[in-house]
DNA sequence: TATTAACCCTATAGATTTAGTAGATTCTTA
DNA sequence: TAAGAATCTACTAAATCTATAGGGTTAATA
């Protein structure tokens, strides 16, 4: 399952991206927009920002806004910030590996084997979106 | 993440499916053999039964077998039972469809559209691969 | 009838998720 | 320089989920 820290930090992430301008937004707009609760949103987006996506300002009309433009934002890198490790198994993620201590052998894995592929799949899926394609009324071009 | 129960029930039912004959293997032969707690194991073997993977014969000789051919175990349906749905979020399930109560027009989400692409190859993957596939020492054929 | 092994029910420690609360800090504007 | 607006930080808490343990019951076999 998504948790809620990754769908609002998606959210989020695509509201701004909407916006004409990148003038600062403020946490409570975006709360509103979304239907988000603004204290758990405001973790999130500082998180986002720690990360490199977005900036702040602080006082009066400050606010989020976007460091990069939307087609220069990989879903890859916003879903292992918000989500974490994109593999199912830490034994077959390329940023997290672990081995598993209950399993003596990887490649006689059945669980290896089934997972390698899913995450394959799914890191192309990622690869393949930026934050641009997600947009509303942005038909994802096929590449 | 993928949760104990499944990747601890996919050893499992590719332990038997490894099995030369399709006699029944004791719970403690193979938590033993896959280092799995036997108490947790029981829950997940008789939930595999429950769905019609496996059938169990109780006192001496006893315990659990496959009930079909490993190459009819599609991992969509294993996987179905054991971790849940296959879409991140219930407003892309097909089998467990849920719409978002904060989300007001799916068509324009930029989650329901990143995680509809998600779902759909995960789904792939698992409409490719039966049990015969992930077993040990099975390449697995191109189809 | 004794043994064996699956079956079934209950409880629980621990981790994670999802927030809510309170206050401090920084920036802008008047 | 004072007031207000907004981010930032830290602590707390409820709710859920995960993984496992315990103990008694039922059915099959020898």
């Amino acid at each position: 399952m998504l948790s809620k820290k990754t769908k609002y930090g998606l959210k989020a992430l695509a509201y701004l991206g909407n916006q004409k301008d990148r003038k600062p937004v403020q946490i409570s707009e975006i709360a509103a927009h979304e239907n988000i609760s603004q204290k758990f949103l405001e973790s999130i987006l500082l998180s986002l920002r720690k990360s490199g996506f977005l900036s702040s300002k602080k006082g009066k009309g400050g606010g989020y806004y976007l460091l990069k433009n939307p087609d220069q934002i990989y879903m890859t890198d916003v879903m292992r910030v918000l989500e974490g490790p994109i593999a199912m198994v830490p034994c077959v993620s390329l940023n997290f590996y672990e081995s598993c201590d209950d399993c003596p052998d990887e490649a006689r894995c059945s669980v290896h084997k089934l997972m390698l592929q899913v995450r394959d799949s799914a890191l192309a899926v990622y690869r393949n979106n930026t934050l641009q394609d997600i947009l509303c009324d942005t038909p994802k071009e096929v590449k």
